[in-house]
DNA sequence: ACCCGAAGATAAGTCTGACTTTTAAGTCAC
DNA sequence: GTGACTTAAAAGTCAGACTTATCTTCGGGT
C-alpha cells in the first residue's frame, strides 16, 4: 500500500520507530549503533542515517561512548506526522486518539471562524460538495464514501483559514478520521446530527457568518469527543 | 550561546536549515550531494545526514539521478521546533509570530479550562508565584524578568491541562513570547491589562473555575494578536 | 513523422575498513 | 577520600570502491 524501496534507511525506521513509541525500549534504554547494524543488517552507515532521524524528532540521544539513548515520551516530538502515525498504529492509541480529538475541538472551530472570511470561492464549492458527498453517503453503510468526503471537509477548512499551522494539522485530521472509521468498531451509519452541521457549516462559511461557522464546528468537534467518551473507556 | 561540537552534521544544518526556511534556494531547486559536502567542507556521510534530517522535515527530497530538491513551503513540517526556530531567525518572522499567534489564541484557552480541572496542587502554585512574578516585574523595565514569569506561567497551563499535544506547544509560546520581547521594539512596560488578566487565570485555575479560566485566557491571547496588528502592519 | 525500446550516463545509495575524538570509568599516588 | 592520570569503549569522521535506479538520448521499426 505504501512503501516500496524508498531507502534501506526509511525501512529501518519503519520498525525502529514503532517499536521505540511504542515502548518496546523504555525511556534511558541504551542502544549500541553496530548491534543495532547487526540485527537490521544494514551497514553503519545506513544505521547512522536513521539515527540521526529519529533525533531529530526527539526520540533518541546519542552521546559519545555512551551509546543511542530513548528519550523519555514528553521528549517526543509529536506533531511530527510520521510519530503520530507509528504511535497511532500501537498500543497507546486510544490515548492518541483522545489527545487528537482534544487539539481539533480547539483548533477547527477556530479555524472555521477564520474560513468564514478568508475561504476563495472555490474552497467554498468544495465544502458544498463535500457536505453532498456525506449525506449522499450518509446512510446503508457507505463508510468509506463517506470518510472521503469527511476528510476533504476537514481539510479544505483547515486549509481556507489561511493560517499555515491549521492548514498543516489536515494530515492529522484526516489520520484520527481514518482512524475511526477502520479501528473503532462503527456498527451504524454516522450520526445524521453530524450529517447536519457539516451542511450548515458549509453554508455559514458561505455567507461569511464567522461566529456561527465557530459555533457550528465546535458543535462537531464536541460530538466527536462525546463518541470518543461512549466507545472507548 | 547555543552550540558547540554536537556533530558535523549539526552544523551543516545550523546553516543549511535556515538558508531553505529562510527562501535562499526556491522551491524546487536541485542541490547535489558532491557539490553541497565540498561547500560545507564535509565527507559525503556526514551530508547525508544532514540531508536525511532535512528530509524528515519535509524541506527536500532526494531522488536518484535528479539530486536534493528543496520543496514548497506547504510541505514543510512547521511544527518542528527546529523549524520554527529557523523560520522566527529569518525573513518571513512577522508572518511566522502571526501565525502562531493565532494558534495561541485557539489553543491555550481551550489548555486553560482543562488546566482548572486538571492542574495538581503544585502546578496552582507555579501559576499563582509566576503572576505574581509578573507583578514585582512590570514596572520599571525589567522585560528580562517578566518575560521569564510569563513563559514559565504559559508552560505550566499548558502542561497542567494534562494533554499531550497542548504541553508540546510550550516551546512553541516560549519562542513567541521570547520574539515578542526581543525583537519586537517593546519600548514600555507590559501592558498592565495582561498582567491582572494572568493573576485572575492563576486564580480561576486554583478555584476550578473552568469557564473562567478559559474566558480569561481568551482575553489574554486576544490582547497578544491586537499588540501584533499594532506593532505589525 | 511518430512511437517504442535499448543503451548510456548520471547522481544517489550502499558497503567497508581505517582512523579520530570524546568521555565514562577505573587506577594510583598522596 | 580526593584529585590527577590512564585506559578503553563507543560514536564520529573520512575516503574509495561499488551498486542501483532513473532520466536522456539515440536508433530502428512502423
Amino acid at each position: 500500500m505504501t512503501a516500496q524501496v524508498r531507502g534501506l534507511h526509511a525501512r529501518v525506521l519503519d520498525t525502529l520507530g514503532p517499536a521505540i513509541t511504542g515502548g518496546d525500549y523504555p525511556p534511558g534504554s541504551v542502544l549500541r549503533m553496530d548491534e543495532l547494524s547487526k540485527e537490521f543488517e544494514v551497514s553503519r552507515s545506513v544505521m547512522r542515517e536513521a539515527v540521526r532521524v529519529l533525533e531529530s524528532m526527539h526520540l533518541v540521544e546519542s552521546r559519545r561512548r555512551v551509546g543511542v539513548t530513548v528519550l523519555p515520551a514528553p521528549e517526543w516530538n509529536v506533531y511530527d506526522p510520521q510519530v503520530i502515525r507509528w504511535r497511532l498504529a500501537g498500543a497507546d492509541r486510544p490515548r492518541q486518539l483522545r489527545s487528537l480529538t482534544v487539539l481539533r475541538s480547539a483548533v477547527e472551530p477556530a479555524a472555521a471562524g477564520l474560513a468564514a472570511t478568508h475561504a476563495t470561492a472555490e474552497q467554498c464549492a468544495t465544502l458544498t460538495e463535500c457536505a453532498i458527498g456525506m449525506v449522499a453517503n450518509s446512510r446503508g453503510r457507505q463508510l468509506e464514501g463517506y470518510l472521503l468526503h469527511d476528510i476533504e471537509f476537514h481539510r479544505t477548512i483547515l486549509r481556507a483559514s489561511g493560517n499555515e499551522m491549521f492548514a498543516r494539522l489536515g494530515d492529522v485530521v484526516a489520520e484520527v478520521l481514518t482512524g475511526r472509521t477502520h479501528h473503532q468498531v462503527m456498527f451504524e451509519d454516522p450520526d445524521p446530527a453530524a450529517v447536519t452541521l457539516h451542511v450548515k457549516v458549509a453554508e455559514a462559511v458561505r455567507e461569511r457568518d464567522a461566529a456561527r461557522a465557530e459555533q457550528l464546528t465546535r458543535e462537531i468537534t464536541l460530538g466527536a469527543l462525546e463518541e470518543l467518551d461512549v466507545l472507548a473507556p
